[in-house]
DNA sequence: GTGTGGCACATTTTT
DNA sequence: TGTGCCACAC
């Protein structure tokens, strides 16, 4: 290894001279040896293996700042991937906190976005224009499912979900529609159909001027391999290139990495055969100088995206891949507890085939995970709920407290309860803003504007609001747009042309008039400059005279008024950008808008409590945090079961739920589970086998909800800690109600799969009169379902009416 | 071309 | 539970 390498020299600026006080001291005060050592690294290639809460964000952007003070870089000369957005943000502000004003010009933010503003630049070189459109997974689904309709694929089982998966799957290896096609078996119609669905959806994507998400990155690849050139342009420009989550890419992604962290010239020969297709082994290197320096930072125990790509062996591979470099372990975790470590770090040694690890803490073992079972998710909810308020009382702030969970499905649970105990909370990702109709309308608006070559922005919003144009006038335009070899945009400037009815014809013409107007309010003439806030005027000006507003106002639906309040809300979004970025141009917003993530529209100071699945959960952290739904089938999920190294990654999704908490770690689930309407038995997760026992307090453990006539009665409505309870708590630490140890604990301990509760096949029919537990006595009303999941409908004396699984309810027969 | 009602199917995670 | 698609009526 080479340790310890000269400093780079850069743009004729010396590295630190020694002896002399380091200029970047002050950046190292409060950091561990192995954090220094990641920060003040120089060398080619550098692995920072930062385990959960290991100060990571920290020491990368002391990392940064470092190169900047030492001079060993410019600002633009340095390039940080982030996973987020919101990371990005984070990233630029905080280095800018320790160094000023320099840090302008750096490049930190996603790949995707750093992919874009490439292929934006470099558009023209293959056939695309600056005002390509992003297609989102969804605007991608709806042209596949098209495709998949015109070549008749779903006879060959292939659904348009199936399609796009694969698809997706195939270009994060960087396999094109043509090399696929090469390569395929075409004696196998179902693969000759496929083969003829990709090549289509690229060549439509091609003539809409647009790439979908995993474009964005293999385009780039493709453009650097065709263009050695370009490439070049780039290898000169970044000397540091820092990539965050190391061990979520993909293989894309790691090509373009090993794109740019060639020397430059290194493609001096223009490579043949113009796919440009990857090169795998190594180039030797011959000055190693010349290249860029790399460092990764990421942790393959969370390793939560191989469904997406991502490939582990990017980093477990890394010193192969780059001779000679240096791995610096960050082992000592500054942000949990010791027992919620422990509980971690005893989940994740189930997993075989990982280097050990074990993240440890010196600020004590802190209180005992906290566990309960409910007998529904709503009761589950319904603790979650409680607890949180009981937090709340002793003064954690709702905003220090975060719910998780494994699919998206189990927030409505949730949010019912929350909303009816009044607990203000915040659901990020999940049915997005974006992804809202109107909203999808208004940006199909700005697109039709930005980028006339789109035509699916076009299809989606000549009929909306309702024209009168239906499905035989758009295929009477799209034939009329082919015929004259013009856009699809472009033929509704000649709606006198098309043959249409008088009424049909006006109404196009209108339409083609506002858009017009709005091209002119929000694009540059040549190099006229657009003020900031056209994007919103532009907005404004489209929604309202295309009719679009009138037509919700107009509606009867009560649902239209929140649709216009959304828009509304988009509106504010386009006179946010244009405060933020003063030179932003619509095409800029539109980016913008289809790359944010989940995560992004965190709100640190809203007050609320976040609800967000394990994945959004990924480096965030918080004080309290409530890991619900820990049963077998959910986390690890049913569909994982199949999938090879499937289980093992639901693993580290749970540990990264785990590690999440730095105070407080509540783990529930609920013995019953309705999806689809239907209800079903849930059983522990596996996963809680593997915490010790003596780590987790349980306030309900599975076995006291399970076991028939157990010693524990639960009032399904009995408020937990109570409501002003006259408990007084100083200290930060707060020692929260507990329930006497439960009795059962042992018996659940290790062994999960406890028995359940189980009324065999017993008869119930309309009339007959029950006694629940906890409900008292009530009538059966109806019976529904069958075998073990017929459910009664019972009202009772007291509590109303309830459904319940017959098999598992604690009820008797009267 | 538009609106309605019935029915099938679905939910793993996401840039 | 709820969404999306299709058939049918206006």
């Amino acid at each position: 290894m080479t340790d310890a390498s000269s400093p780079l020299i850069v743009g004729g600026d010396r590295g630190p001279q020694p002896g002399a006080v380091r200029p970047d001291e002050d950046l190292l005060a409060g950091l561990n040896p192995p954090q220094r050592e990641a920060v003040t690294y120089r060398g080619q290639a550098l692995l920072i293996v930062a385990g959960a809460g290991s100060g990571k964000t920290s020491v990368l952007t002391r990392r940064v700042a470092s190169l900047l003070r030492t001079k060993d870089a410019w600002p633009s000369q340095i390039l940080a991937i982030t996973f987020t957005n919101k990371a990005a943000g984070e990233m630029r502000e905080r280095v800018a906190q320790l160094i000023g004003d320099r840090a302008q010009g750096m490049w930190i933010s996603t790949f995707h976005s750093a992919c874009v503003r490439i292929l934006r630049r470099e558009a023209e070189q293959f056939g695309f224009t600056k005002s390509f459109t992003i297609y989102d997974s969804g605007d991608s689904r709806a042209l596949i499912k098209r495709l998949v309709k015109e070549h008749e694929a779903d006879a060959f089982g292939l659904t348009p979900a199936a399609t796009q998966s694969r698809i997706s799957k195939l270009k994060n290896e960087l396999t094109d529609a043509e090399s696929y096609a090469r390569d395929a078996n075409m004696n196998d119609p179902a693969e000759r159909v496929f083969a003829g669905v990709f090549a289509d959806y690229q060549r439509e994507l091609q003539r809409a001027n647009a790439f979908d998400f995993d474009d964005l990155i293999a385009q780039t690849v493709y453009l650097f391999r065709a263009f050695p050139k370009v490439a070049d342009v780039y290898r000169r420009r970044f000397r540091h290139i820092l990539v965050d989550e190391y061990q979520d890419t993909n293989h894309a992604q790691y090509a373009l990495i090993r794109e740019l962290t060639k020397p430059v010239g290194a493609d001096a020969e223009p490579i043949s055969g113009g796919g440009g297709m990857m090169i795998f082994e190594p180039e030797p290197e011959p000055d190693a100088g010349d290249a860029a320096s790399l460092t990764v930072v990421g942790d393959s125990d969370q390793s939560i995206y191989a469904f997406r790509g991502a490939d582990i062996r990017n980093i477990t591979e890394f010193e192969r891949d780059f001779p000679g470099a240096k791995v610096v372990l960050l082992e000592q975790n500054y942000r949990s507890t010791q027992n919620i470590l422990s509980a971690a770090n005893a989940v994740i040694g189930n997993n075989f085939d990982r280097k050990d690890k074990k993240l440890w803490t010196d600020v004590g073992a802190g209180e005992k995970i906290v566990g309960f079972t409910g007998y529904s998710q709503h009761d589950e909810a319904q603790f979650v709920a409680d607890e949180v308020e009981t937090l709340r009382k002793a003064g954690v702030d709702y905003s220090q407290m975060a719910v998780f969970y494994r699919t998206n499905s189990q927030s409505r649970a949730l949010e019912e309860i929350f909303i009816r105990s009044a607990v203000p909370y915040k659901i990020m990702g999940g049915t997005k803003f974006y992804e809202r109709a109107e909203i999808k309308d208004a940006l199909a608006y700005l697109i039709a504007v930005s980028n006339p070559a789109d035509e699916m922005a076009m299809r989606r919003i000549i009929n909306r609001p309702r024209r009168g144009i239906g499905d035989v006038t758009i295929e009477t335009i799209s034939r009329y747009a082919e015929q004259e070899q013009i856009t699809f945009r472009d033929a509704l400037a000649n709606s006198s042309a098309l043959g249409v009815g008088p009424k049909i014809q006006k109404a196009i013409a209108h339409l083609d008039a506002v858009l017009a107007e709005a091209s002119e309010l929000m694009l540059p003439a040549s190099g006229e400059l657009v003020p900031p806030t056209a994007v919103a005027e532009g907005l404004h000006l489209l929604l309202n005279k295309s009719g679009y507003n009138d037509a919700l106002r107009a509606s009867r639906d009560p649902q239209d008024e929140a649709r216009l309040e959304n828009l509304d809300e988009l509106v504010a979004v386009t006179r946010e950008f244009a405060r933020n970025n003063p030179e932003g141009t619509l095409v800029d917003f539109l980016a913008e808008v289809a790359l944010v993530s989940d995560a992004d529209d965190l709100d640190d100071a809203s007050g609320t409590v976040s609800l967000m699945t394990m994945h959004t959960a990924k480096g965030l952290e918080y004080d309290s945090v409530f890991v619900t739904g820990v049963e077998e089938d959910l986390i690890p999920h049913r569909i994982s079961a199949g999938e090879p190294g499937g289980p093992q990654e639901e693993r580290r999704l749970f540990y990264v739920g785990l590690t999440r908490a730095r105070k407080r770690l509540y783990l529930s689930l609920a013995m019953t589970r309705a999806q689809f309407g239907e209800i079903s038995v849930a059983m522990p997760s596996r996963f809680l086998q593997e915490i010790p026992a003596e780590l987790v307090d349980w306030r309900q453990s599975p076995g006291d909800v399970n076991s028939r006539g157990g010693t524990q009665s639960r009032a399904l409505n009995a408020r937990r800690g109570g409501p002003g309870g006259g408990k007084r708590y100083g200290d930060d630490l707060v020692p929260l109600a507990r329930r006497e140890p439960s009795a059962n604990m042992n018996k659940f301990a290790n062994r999960i799969p406890a028995k359940v509760r189980d009324n065999g096949d017993m008869q119930l029919a309309p009339g007959d009169r029950i006694r629940h537990e906890d409900f008292g006595e009530g009538r059966v009303d109806a019976v529904t379902g069958e075998g073990a999941k017929r459910v009664a409908h019972v009202r009772f004396e007291t509590a109303g009416a309830k459904k319940l699984l017959i098999k598992i309810a604690p009820i008797e027969k009267l």
